[in-house]
DNA sequence: GCCTGTAGTGACAGTTACTGACACTACCAG
DNA sequence: CTGGTAGTGTCAGTAACTGTCACTACAGGC
């Protein structure tokens, strides 16, 4: 076998890019763990040291992008209500979406037509709905109450994002506080 | 082996209870698929056939509900304004919760301390979203105002019926309705 | 009463995601 | 040079899920 540089962080940033391409040549269903693996230069098992399971592997980001929402959630200056914290907390986020474009577009493409990784996504978000609340209620925001303003935030969020996909001439930052705006015009009157 | 109904519906509704005893005496991953059909009479294939993996069988209602949220939509005033049009529709599921709430709430309990069934339910929220969407996109609503306005309708939804789980005396009709109207607080001012 | 089609099922073999246990190797601190 | 630690390979095993085929209950026409 093979000697194999012991810094983990190599082989599981291998793997990330091998799951990738995999996924997208052959579609998700079609590759299995142990392909992977093999393009990545490990096995099998060493896969499942890294991550959690065969959808894990297109979903590492996620901890940074909490780690940065939540500080601005925190970091936001008292008196602020509720969903404008959630404006500055998205537009934080902002530079870190632009850096990973690509990267990230090529996840969706995959994701788009693959039920198993909707569903991942679709968890992922609530973990992040989760940490903002957590963050939201630190503020002085009653549990309840923060929830949905997380919930609320995040379904203006996804709005921007798409309108930015669609049009990426348009800046995000902008786009985020029209979809909050837009929140405030659904009730009519 | 036994002579079983021919009536496929039979089995189905067995596997289902089946399944939510079982999750509950021992825990979801301590459950096999081959348990549940063992104890509702049927093999493991049969089970298999009758839902698609070993979460679904937790999740059978969504049809039905969709079918209601849907048609509520779609029979609302003209001119309503879209956040009432959710309010609207999920007042309409409120009779079918209240005749489902004893099971609703065993399943809650199970769905609540497993992961894998928590990322399911995600799932399930997203696919009404996705239809209240397409409702709300038959209405004259542009798409992405619509889906907007479907999640922000459904994270009213919710909070609302956390309201009501942890206080059953409310009236849930009324907690959606002042759900959706703290929504348009958040924003402050 | 018999024939025929259809839907639901059992039996069985096979693939693959995932896990536990153990041994080995690179590297770091002293 | 030594001992500890983190990452890895190997192997065996479990359980979710699938494909295929044969069989059985039942409904309808004749």
């Amino acid at each position: 076998m093979q000697i194999m540089p012991r810094d983990g962080s190599q082989a599981r940033t291998r793997l990330r890019a091998a799951a990738l391409e995999l996924y997208r040549e052959r579609g998700y269903d079609e590759t299995t763990t142990a392909q992977i693996a093999t393009r990545a230069g490990v096995t099998e098992r060493t896969y499942f040291r890294h991550f959690a399971d065969k959808r894990e592997v297109l979903f590492d980001g996620e901890a940074e992008l909490r780690a940065i929402l939540v500080n601005a959630v925190a970091t936001a200056p008292d008196r602020l209500a509720p969903l404008p914290v959630m404006v500055r907390a998205f537009t934080a986020v902002v530079p870190l979406l632009i850096a990973n474009r690509s990267v990230a577009q090529q996840r969706a493409e995959v994701i788009a037509v693959t039920p198993a990784l909707q569903e991942r996504a679709y968890a992922k978000t609530a973990a992040l709905i989760d940490a903002l609340t957590d963050a939201l209620t630190a503020r002085g925001i009653t549990r309840p109450t923060a929830r949905l303003t997380a919930q609320v935030g995040m379904a203006a969020f996804e709005r921007a994002n798409r309108a930015w996909a669609d049009t990426p001439a348009h800046d995000l930052t902008t786009l985020i506080a029209q979809a909050a705006d837009e929140v405030l015009t659904l009730g009519g009157t």
